[in-house]
DNA sequence: CACATATCAGACCTACTGAAATCT
DNA sequence: CAGATTTCAGTATGTCTGATATGT
């Protein structure tokens, strides 16, 4: 039980701090999520199904966080190339800007989480067996 | 960075399955926190002030959550005995039938989380060492 | 009067459902 | 035609801000 209240609260607090550092930029977490996966792409797109399904979210929550970019310009839309249903998220010049002084930003809340290097491994580790145990799609095996 | 993701993701896991396990009792995570704080207090009561800080959620959020916990008859507001600005939210012995079947609920979550005992104990406290280092002041030291 | 407590209205974000439009 | 992809409208939660009423 102290578990799980654990990664709530946790949860909580460190998201506000990413919110917070996050501000500047016009991102929210969830909007740096997605960007920051368009940016290690190849070409630096990915069609919003796909983005759903690895970030784990509905696809109305994608469409949504696209809109957001895109009314950033930090994300534009581009008709899939070969399947005309599909639709691409492809992030911009200012896009990969945005995402690159954004994760400095999170990089100095890191520095300071209060955990040394073989700690952090640690927990990534007991969390992604939690993960595996609740079937999480995402996690990597 | 790796372990800000896995914070992220398991939390959102761990809700999901939260929520769903208390939906029968009309219960989200974020009302059986409060109605679970409230079952342990002497009298089973607290001013919404003081919940607010040991959930470390805004008042607003507390006001919203004894609404509706009133509203399903698990709590019930009661004037504070000495300060006349106070307000006591006080579990109902519906609210204490409830609390427990949602505890029970919770705990077979729990046997499936995929950690061993000690495994649990040493995430338990790589989590609270964030905590502390992020400035919870709801956290135990 | 300064401060604390609780509430309320308004806004925002995220998520989900169900329906619609488009295309394979 | 069955199925996939995306969008949209509507609903719900939870959170925050700012204003207000009340009481210390």
């Amino acid at each position: 039980m102290a578990a799980l209240t654990a990664v709530m609260r946790t949860q909580q607090l460190l998201l506000a701090r990413c919110d917070a550092a996050l501000a500047p930029f016009d991102l929210t977490f969830a909007r740096f999520e997605l960007l920051a996966l368009l940016s290690f792409t190849r070409h630096g797109e990915l069609p919003l199904g796909k983005a759903g399904v690895r970030l784990q979210v509905h696809p109305a929550s994608i469409t949504n966080a696209v809109d957001r970019l895109e009314r950033s310009g930090l994300v534009e839309r581009v008709p899939h190339p070969s399947d005309g249903r599909g639709v691409l998220a492809r992030i911009t010049g200012e896009g990969r800007v945005a995402v690159g002084g954004a994760t400095l930003a999170l990089n100095e809340i890191f520095a300071d989480l209060g955990l040394s290097a073989a700690e952090a491994t640690t927990l990534t580790k007991l969390l992604r067996k939690v993960r595996v145990a609740s079937g999480d799609p995402s996690v990597n095996r």
